[in-house]
DNA sequence: CAGCATCCCTGTAGATACTG
DNA sequence: CAGTATCTACAGGGATGCTG
């Protein structure tokens, strides 16, 4: 639904503050995370697990950032030791959607960048 | 459609080739060079004109990645001045769409990012 | 016109070590 | 368990000046 103040905003221009929610998306763990929490909650162990790579500051930090940003809820449970659970906001669930296209759209055409990536070498170094 | 490889691919392992094409994505200029093809061919200034606020160096360097990977065609036509276009190949042009809905997602959602974000920063000053 | 080359600054991200 | 703190390295990206 877009409201009074969205019919203005337009990415291609400069200042157009809907460049920085580009750039979120653009940390590259953002689409991974996302995708880990579109199954349900996690806590902060499981994520490290399910995003194979991440270290422990880029959880916190993307974590911390889409919590922020709305994306994400945060749950503490005072026990010992600590429980925290992460889970998609109502926004938050709205972009796994587009990001699980952008998803597969990797994996479907990984084989054919590959190919021209080579080729594209190839041709330059020949 | 997925080819044989296709099918062992999975972006949430550490070394998954995929995720290397998150990065391209990732670029943030890439989404907007996209959309900006996705209307038809274009020259180079008109780029620099289309999407406000990149400099010839990104452009120049966002393109040739691009190029490279197979999503757009570059056409240089010898007059004087040298006339080069730009076009989305068959690839890029399946990516208009996923990335259009990101696009519209970020116009969608801008407020909410924004309340949510001045919110946070005041609980955590608070 | 469409670039390439260069300098330089900053943010992103990894590694490592420590704590409530 | 779920972080915080610190140090460091490198790539992203801007500004400027030059060229086929």
């Amino acid at each position: 639904m877009l409201d009074a103040s969205a019919r203005e905003l337009d990415p291609y221009q400069a200042g157009c503050p809907t460049r920085r929610i580009l750039d979120l998306i653009g940390g590259r763990w953002t689409v991974l995370i996302v995708g880990a929490l579109g199954e349900g909650t996690a806590r902060f162990s499981e994520l490290l697990r399910r995003v194979d790579g991440i270290s422990q500051k880029m959880l916190t930090q993307t974590l911390r950032s889409m919590e922020r940003d709305g994306l994400v809820i945060r749950t503490v449970t005072a026990e010992v030791p600590v429980k925290v659970e992460y889970t998609l906001s109502e926004a938050g669930r709205t972009l796994t959607e587009p990001l699980r296209a952008l998803e597969r759209w990797s994996i479907e055409h990984f084989s054919g960048v590959a190919a021209s990536r080579s080729e594209y070498e190839s041709r330059i170094a020949g």
